[in-house]
DNA sequence: GGTAGACCCTCACGTAGCGTCAGGTTCAAG
DNA sequence: CTTGAACCTGACGCTACGTGAGGGTCTACC
């Protein structure tokens, strides 16, 4: 595996090499949610280092909690985000370490008081399962909310967008057409399309990534 | 809730207290893993404090990759020593912590990376992929070799059994046949049974619980 | 005593994310 | 060339619940 984008990996070997199964990778493939690089002639698959890149992502998302076709959509959204599923990632692994060491001392005075036979307290009890429910809790209220912050940012900087260059663009046109410029004229397709696009990013924008 | 075996927490109240579901206490009581104290005349589910200690046991081996079958097996082995499960659980958390660790170190040194817009080599993030799946992986050999161990030692105590029972049950049944008892004879009867139950111990007694 | 809402019951269909297997082709080392 | 490991696609199956339907019970309040 070299720095540039040559692929190297067959799926076995990204398997071995991460862990994961083949049976997982190939499932990710037939989602469309990591796809290889190429095929071989023969139809093998070889991942290059944007599959591992986008993998890490995957499996990071994963550990939070997200259903792969939830990590697919916002995957497709972020692409050029790594930086933020790394965060997210660290402060979930700081969540988990903290409260795994509270259950961790909590455990050890459960062991130590059924070493003295005695009986912990039903409560010890209730509350190490607690404890252990929190753990695999995925989502705190701050991460729920900071993903859906995410979206809405998205989507403000979807207006400020259309509202800085709607202007621009109409201004442009209204020229094009007062200096008597035709519909088939480059420029005027140019900006037609654009705004086109910019008509389109409000109405195929929302996915809907509501958890069932 | 007493210190006593009062029954007082009803379904939906342990299962708010504890994090779980409701639907998964049910589930447990289907199988037969966790059955209530008692019923009320409605049907309701009572739970005691010696559920909540069998609780904690499941929800502790569930969190260690156990099956709920293989749970089911286990506790009603072991209903005799709960500070294993107590030790085996604070030894998870341990090698749970320390791989967290170690995987958030690494992250953010890939988040600094990010952060001066230099690439992470695949490498990194290959190791953390690994790191990932080293985290969720339940088992160590360790865990693995104790509880085979802890299988083989039923298997001992089952040949130690035998050991010891066959040649008295086998004197007897000679004694009965040298008094000239015939086969129907109750206390002929009872040996044979009794022999048979031994040999099956043997044949029946290996339920190979290896895991896919 | 009556009411209303929360809580409980059983039953039963459905699911996500793979695990496993079958049957066959390709690859790489000896 | 041979052989065994690695790879392919296709497809059934599994675990541990989630969810909803339809109905009864419990408890607090009027």
């Amino acid at each position: 595996m070299t720095t540039d984008e040559t692929p190297v990996l067959r799926i076995g070997a990204l398997a071995k090499r991460t862990g994961l199964s083949v049976r997982t990778l190939r499932h990710y493939d037939e989602l469309g949610l990591l796809e290889p690089a190429e095929r071989t002639f023969a139809g093998h698959r070889l991942y290059s280092s944007a599959e591992v890149r986008r993998l890490y992502r995957i499996v990071a998302l994963r550990r939070l909690g997200l259903g792969l076709a939830e990590i697919a959509a916002l995957l497709d959204r972020d692409d050029a985000d790594p930086l933020s599923v790394v965060r997210e990632h660290v402060a979930e692994l700081e969540r988990r370490i903290r409260l795994e060491q509270e259950l961790r001392d909590r455990l050890e005075r459960i062991a130590a008081a059924l070493d003295r036979m005695h009986e912990p307290s039903v409560t010890d009890y209730l509350d190490a399962i607690e404890g252990m429910t929190m753990i695999e809790r995925h989502y705190t209220p701050e991460q729920l909310d900071y993903l859906a912050r995410r979206r809405t940012e998205v989507g403000e900087e979807a207006i400020r967008e259309v509202e800085d260059e709607w202007p621009r663009l109409y201004a442009e046109m209204r020229a094009e057409m007062q200096r008597g410029a035709g519909v088939t004229e480059p420029r005027v397709q140019e900006l037609a399309a654009r705004m086109r696009e910019l008509v389109g990013m409000f109405h195929g924008g929302d996915e809907g990534s509501s958890r069932p």
